[in-house]
RNA sequence: CGGGGUGUAGCGCAGCCUGGUAGCGCACUUGACUGGGGGUCAAGUGGUCGUGAGUUCAAAUCUCGCCACCCCGACCA
């Protein structure tokens, strides 16, 4: 671990998200033990604590889908290579990032396997098998794995070799109906975001130039993070019948026709761990939601040798009592670290609230409540703090939810003309403006400003989406939307 | 792949110019003292100096090759 004594650390040991916010973002992922480096360039480990917290988001959003009705199952992850060309944009999109397996078991393979990029292509090829009738229909599944996609620029959880997520694929009769659980998978993920991991996002459509490979269309939760950078934190696809025609996922409908599948896939990542990161962490580590916190509340225990026992005991019977109350907790029993160096250890982590308990607490009956949040620390009645423990929580979660809308609204902006729309990308604002619609226009802008476009907000996103018409800021033609874009520099 | 940089203990670095057989801080171990915001003292563990070759009595240090990693750009959940 860093000390203070280093060239740009703080006196926390961190380099400031002033002084260089990517410099802050891996320092933090390290040394809050979320993951590390492996011997594998770009694959990294996920420590314990890191995949509690991915535990947590994992049963929240498993929970949601079940609730909708949908099915876990497995897939395999080597897909035969033929597979991904069976889907022009499919394979055009993925193609420079595969990992092929070309031997195995000691020979050359007649055919290469694809170590799967996303599945798509496997779970088309098997929907064809088992379905026959529209009765059969719909298809809800999911499946919590990993997938490799061989960047050329990895970072720790934002974009990984390999990375863990859950690839959600519906196959549904009709049109409308696939759209509509494309749109319920939208919803889900936005809610998730905001509900849990305190992550106030843009949900919205993708333009043309930003769709997912073999989409017809895509679907994004936008968030913005410390530096005011976008990051995708989730996407939802209607794919039409692309995939359905590419693998012959087909039934025989009502009207004893023969119809092929409209098919929906989704997914969240791990990179949503570094959403949560850069979006509430601050110059003394991790802060995180207390929904989705692996620790909400440590307890750190003050005492002399004298009375080592005694606090020790007293920390683990305040311990008990909180655990039945349903909060997650962890007692610090270490021995030999000054109470300091815990309180920032703790900090670093991003544990929402620490409990002190020292002699003097124990005999007066009290505790020491500090938050992360900062603040000064509450003395309470023993019996008073333990109740009021969940309700904190909430109000923590609240506080961080609050906090980063706060911030993401103060830094979004609107542009009419091309000047005020550098000025305020440079700024690194959100921009919202109008656009022409022309993918040609999209990729001069990114040229030219580093800018992308984010998404086209939904209708339900309050102001952000309201319709309203205007020309073009780059190319000066009529807007195409209906309404403004958001763009934004992103990760 | 293009541009820049770095490889010396787990981490961060010094030593290299001017060759003489490796050092500092943190971490780690043991003990004592300490203990309400990153403690003190003492004693320790840990390194074929990225790799191969060359020059030399002698190479972390000089020469040449190779490799790896990091940062910036194109790609992306």
């Amino acid at each position: 671990m860093s000390q203070p004594s280093d060239k740009k650390a703080n006196q926390y040991g961190v380099t400031p998200q002033s002084t260089d916010f990517n410099d802050w973002y891996n320092e933090i992922v390290l040394k809050a033990d979320l993951a590390d480096y492996s011997p594998v360039r770009g694959a990294m480990v996920v420590k314990p604590y890191g995949w509690a917290l991915w535990e947590n988001i994992q049963k929240i959003l498993d929970g949601q889908f079940k609730a909708t009705n949908h099915e876990a199952l497995a897939f395999p992850m080597f897909i035969p290579m033929s597979f991904l060309q069976k889907e022009a944009q499919h394979v055009e999109g993925f193609a420079p990032e595969l990992a092929v397996v070309t031997h195995a078991g000691g020979e050359l393979l007649e055919e290469p396997l694809v170590v799967r990029p996303t599945s798509e292509t496997i779970i088309g090829h098997c929907w064809a098998k088992w379905l026959k009738s529209y009765r059969d229909l719909p298809f809800l599944h999911y499946q919590w794995g990993s997938v490799v996609r061989w960047e050329l620029r990895p970072r720790l959880f934002l974009r990984t070799t390999e990375f863990y997520w859950h690839e959600g694929h519906t196959a549904h009769s009709s049109h409308t109906e696939a759209v509509e659980e494309t749109l319920r998978l939208l919803e889900i993920y936005r809610s998730f975001a905001r509900d849990y991991a305190a992550m106030p996002v843009i949900a919205g459509r993708k333009t043309d130039s930003e769709r997912f490979a073999g989409a017809v269309d895509t679907y994004s939760i936008e968030a913005m993070m410390g530096d005011g950078k976008a990051l995708q934190a989730g996407t939802s696809h209607y794919l039409g019948q692309n995939f359905a025609k590419a693998f012959e996922v087909k039934f025989q409908d009502e009207n004893q026709k023969e119809a092929f599948a409209h098919t929906t896939s989704w997914a969240i990542s791990t990179r949503i761990i570094g959403g949560i990161i850069m979006t509430h962490g601050d110059d003394k580590g991790l802060v995180m939601p207390p929904r989705l916190a692996p620790i909400q509340v440590v307890i750190v225990p003050i005492y002399r040798k004298e009375n080592q026992d005694q606090m020790l005991e007293a920390a683990r019977v305040l311990g008990t009592e909180l655990k039945a109350l349903g909060v997650r907790v962890k007692i610090d029993e270490r021995d030999g670290l000054t109470n300091g160096a815990k309180y920032n250890y703790w900090e670093l982590r991003g544990v929402p609230y620490r409990i002190e308990l020292g002699p003097r607490d124990l005999e007066a009956g009290n505790v020491v409540l500090a938050s992360r949040l900062g603040g000064e620390k509450e003395i309470l009645a023993r019996g008073e703090a333990i109740a009021g423990l969940p309700g904190k929580l909430e109000a923590f979660q609240n506080a961080l939810l609050e906090k980063a809308e706060t911030f993401r609204n103060s830094r979004i902006k609107t542009a009419d003309t091309w000047d005020e729309f550098v000025d305020l990308i440079e700024q690194g604002f959100f921009v919202r403006a109008f656009h022409c619609g022309e993918v040609e226009s999209e990729k001069k802008i990114k040229e030219l400003t580093k800018a992308t476009t984010r998404n086209i907000p939904m209708d339900s996103e309050g102001d952000l989406g309201a319709a309203e018409e205007g020309v073009c800021v780059h190319t000066g033609k009529p807007a195409a939307y209906g309404k403004r874009i958001i763009f934004a520099r992103a990760y």
